[in-house]
DNA sequence: GCCGTTTTCGGCCCGACTGTTTTCAGTCG
């Protein structure tokens, strides 16, 4: 196992211990053990064990070496499995409920036997939680919307995770011998931050070995649905994934079709219609009041008098000689549209217009801001976050650890911040890396909007992104004025996750979006992209608003260590969705160019 | 469970906020 995957375990060994009521030092040395881990190079860990040093490291004695050991060499350890056996999974689940901490779900479970979060909701609804000591009226609503907003919530997933599954079962399609194309449709295709299932669209020759492929999967909890053209199953982690067969002639119409979004379909059908022609996932046909489209081309097909091997279930293929979504569009007198624009939002009229913009892409950032290290609550240290970024091709990338404000990330001070500056510009001057670094800080934006930092502080720095942190539930009016009093700062060079919020999990602050906006473009501040994919703030919809009026966008990752710089995949979905283009983003600029603006503000 | 030492147990760690209380416990970042 390697030092990050041994950290988790010891966080979740604290956590588990936490909700079994042991001492909270105890669950505390298990997540500290954890943190010093996580601080550590994989290399030094390595040696450690190896030299069976390990507890001559502070925050590691005997008992943290030995599991640690274990889990090193082994990738097991029976102690976290007993432990995880012993508890009830639905307790665990409780800690997902906004407001119930372990003690409240001890409480909970030790006086009402309590056990599962459905049994949770029904305590609520009778009272009895509120009559518990410690509990109230309030505690008893607060809890139960928030069971609700799990269940809501639960229906869908974050893009990361649902492609994360998805890819692997495209290329698994593609490998089978019977497959012709294969690709994921839907919300995930169209790089929404959240998706609700999977669609795969397969063109094959044959149907059974690919339905058979589909529901044997590994993972595959039960199969809901089977049949010649249509599979679907739902996977152990609750995600439902629908497949669909067509012949390859209608490929490009399913595709588009189950893509979506429908407002944008609607919108298709109704152009179509507009030119005599009428469309569906079936194909695009001429609109002459007969039947419908799937009926003419089957008809079509029976007049062809071919189609001999085919599967009498797989409908014949019909639309005019059409084997793309390019070819699609083009019939209707439209230029591609790509995916993530397919909201209904515009993109149609652009299409016809011309004006469609070119979108940022991956390959286009440059380098990336606002990463993490050890120093504060990163994962990887300053010299192993800047090998993955050249390992990525980056011509730089900004260090922004927390300010000191954020005690509970280790937020630097000034002295710590002062040496890691001088690391920073040693690491530069060595030449040890291509990737240059840049020096930053993510400065918290106090209670009243004046910055964590003094400006003789800040303006020792390359940059300076600033973030809200804590004092989350301000009245709107008071949290935008606290905002746009830190982008008034003459130091301050970007606006980091505009809301705060958590996808999935909770609501960001209320904040005015457009005054927010205004001040950044006035005072040349940047609007960061938080690209972790819980987060993706400021969200998509805000953002060709915003740009035409002269924003810019950073794409940052808000990397906590070296597999996060990653999340920028997840914030060039939203950052297109956004209809972004190059211009718009300044990670897409060059080393020279970042440096003269940094130089300059 | 770790640490340090008043050398064998007692202390460990930050601040705001909320809802419960009537002085504080629990949660959250």
């Amino acid at each position: 196992m390697t030092k990050n995957e041994i950290a988790d375990v010891l966080t979740e060994i604290g956590t588990l211990l936490e909700l079994k009521g042991e001492n909270p030092f105890k669950t505390r040395a298990y997540q500290s053990g954890a943190r010093v881990l996580e601080a550590m190079e994989q290399s030094e860990l390595d040696t450690l064990i190896r030299e069976e040093r390990l507890k001559t490291v502070k925050g590691i004695g005997d008992a943290l070496a030995q599991k640690i050991g274990e889990l090193h060499a082994t990738g097991r350890l029976e102690f976290f499995e007993k432990l995880k056996a012993s508890i009830e999974p639905g307790l665990v689940a409780m800690l997902d409920v906004p407001g119930l901490g372990p003690k409240k779900i001890k409480a909970i479970h030790d006086q009402l036997g309590v056990s599962t979060i459905e049994g949770l909701a029904a305590a609520c609804t009778d009272g009895r939680v509120a009559a518990l000591a410690g509990f109230g009226e309030k505690s008893q609503e607060k809890i139960l919307a928030g069971i609700r907003n799990r269940e809501a919530y639960g229906k869908r997933h974050l893009w990361w995770e649902a492609e994360a599954i998805a890819m692997p079962i495209v290329a698994g399609l593609r490998g089978l011998s019977q497959v012709l194309q294969a690709e994921a449709a839907g919300s995930l295709r169209r790089g929404l931050e959240t998706v609700g299932d999977l669609d795969f669209i397969v063109a094959a020759t044959e149907v059974a070995p690919v339905v058979e492929w589909f529901v044997g999967q590994p993972g595959v909890k039960e199969v809901t649905a089977r049949g010649e053209t249509k599979a679907s199953v739902r996977f152990e982690s609750g995600l439902q994934a629908d497949l669909r067969l067509v012949p390859p002639e209608q490929f490009a119409f399913a595709l588009h079709h189950f893509t979506g979004s429908k407002d944008h379909n609607v919108q298709m059908r109704q152009r179509a219609l507009a030119r005599g022609l009428s469309l569906s996932e079936w194909g695009l046909v001429p609109s002459d009041g007969e039947g419908t489209v799937k009926e003419k081309i089957e008809r079509k097909g029976e007049e062809g008098g071919g189609g001999g091997g085919r599967d009498a279930e797989v409908p014949a293929p019909g639309g005019a000689g059409i084997t793309s979504e390019a070819g699609l569009f083009a019939a209707l007198d439209l230029g591609f549209i790509p995916p993530e624009l397919r909201e209904g939002l515009g993109e149609i009229e652009a299409a016809e217009s011309g004006s469609l913009p070119e979108l940022v892409k991956l390959a286009d950032l440059r380098g990336a801001f606002h990463s993490h290290t050890t120093a504060s609550d990163g994962r990887n240290t300053l010299v192993e976050m800047t090998a993955a970024a050249e390992a990525l091709g980056w011509e730089y990338l900004g260090i922004a650890d927390h300010s000191k404000s954020s005690v509970q990330a280790k937020g630097l001070g000034e002295e710590r911040l002062a040496a890691q500056v001088a690391e920073i510009r040693a690491l530069n001057a060595s030449g040890r890396f291509k990737t240059h670094v840049f020096t930053g800080t993510e400065c918290d934006i106090l209670t009243d909007g004046r910055l964590d930092f003094d400006d003789a502080v800040l303006a020792t720095l390359d940059y300076v992104v600033v973030s809200v942190h804590a004092a989350f539930t301000q009245s709107a009016a008071d949290m935008t004025a606290r905002i746009i009093r830190a982008i008034e700062n003459p130091h301050t060079t970007m606006l980091g996750h505009v809301t705060g919020r958590l996808l999935l999990r909770r609501e960001g602050y209320d904040v005015d979006f457009a005054k927010i906006i205004d001040a950044a473009i006035a005072n040349d501040v940047v609007i960061e992209l938080n690209a972790s994919p819980w987060r993706l703030d400021m969200d998509w919809r805000h953002w060709r608003k915003a740009v035409e009026r002269g924003l810019i966008c950073a794409i940052n990752p808000d990397a906590h260590e070296t597999a996060g710089l990653e999340h920028v995949r997840a914030g060039i979905n939203s950052a297109r969705k956004g209809w972004l283009t190059l211009e718009h983003v300044l990670n897409t600029r060059s080393l020279e160019e970042v440096k003269r603006l940094f130089a300059g503000s």
